[in-house]
DNA sequence: TAAAAAATCACCCAAAAGGATGACCGTCCG
DNA sequence: CGGACGGTCATCCTTTTGGGTGATTTTTTA
């Protein structure tokens, strides 16, 4: 399924600046001036195998330089530390109820769904459907994200 | 010709280990594959466009793959002197490996076992077991309790 | 160099979590 | 009154996690 490198590739690649831009632009010439090669010298003689091989080898080796260079932590992991504002004002702003504020708080300290349904006197089924709600409203998708996107936003 | 291709792949994969001979192989089975593409379709038809983007992009993804994949595999002892954020004795004390470590480091910025393979580069199944052995070492049977485990020991 | 530790992957099974939908019942408010 | 909203619970189904076991390979270490 998702399991594909491609998948991770694609995402090393997410959220990059403009200025990378610039090595897109570099990729273009590159491949106008293997046009060129390709054109001039190399088609006409009917040296396929060193013109693909030179294609190979050279991308292969923007591949490893790419792929590196993009992926090396940065070195500013800037502050993490956000604000650790207690902001009701977001509770409401994603229309987050109380029960919901609730469950997500029993969420953050490790607890499960049942051992949440216990503690609030509710059925399972009750703590499912305010989770759902929740982290819809939070736009995850898992418990442990939501811990994540409860801190981002000051919750907690 | 094929010749300089595979000087190509032997350059890139000199000085690793027998195993990784495997992706060798499957390197030059591409290549096979492309050149039956080339001789009886492509060239034929005067494509070389066609030809020529599809072994760059091929090669670039596997350059990008292989590399990030080689390079995690380097242990970098440098910065593991680097953080001190972690308390290196209650990892010991836990009998916490490195990867395990990882792999909780991941746990707890919210990614699942899939995403955590991908990041790696290991099957979901490693994953798993790292996760396994590591939940048994904090006293633990859920991530979400991981994580606050993790924070109460100080580690992360 | 031999033994121990770490890392990798697989298969099985059970439990938990997540997604979608529908329903019932209060309360509050226009 | 009649919605809207919040809270409750349910069913069905899929995906993810967790737990156990066993195995191979690589790395470290004694």
């Amino acid at each position: 399924m998702r399991k594909s490198h491609a998948t991770a590739v694609i995402c090393f690649f997410e959220g990059m600046r403009k200025t990378y831009l610039l090595y897109g632009l570099g990729l273009g010439l590159l491949l106008i001036v293997l046009k060129l090669i390709e054109y001039q010298f190399l088609v006409r003689m009917h040296i396929f195998e060193i013109y693909g091989g030179l294609i190979a080898v050279l991308f292969m080796g923007i591949g490893v330089w790419a792929g590196l260079k993009f992926t090396r932590k940065a070195p500013a992991p800037i502050i993490v530390q956000a604000p650790p504002v207690f902001d009701e004002n977001k509770i409401k702003e994603l229309g987050i109820s109380k029960r919901e504020l609730e469950v997500l708080e029993l969420i953050t300290q490790g607890l499960s769904n049942q051992e949440i349904a216990d503690k609030l006197f509710v059925s399972l089924n009750t703590v499912k459907t305010h989770s759902a709600r929740l982290f819809e409203k939070l736009d995850v998708n898992s418990r442990t994200k939501a811990i994540n996107r409860a801190k981002e936003l000051g919750i907690l």
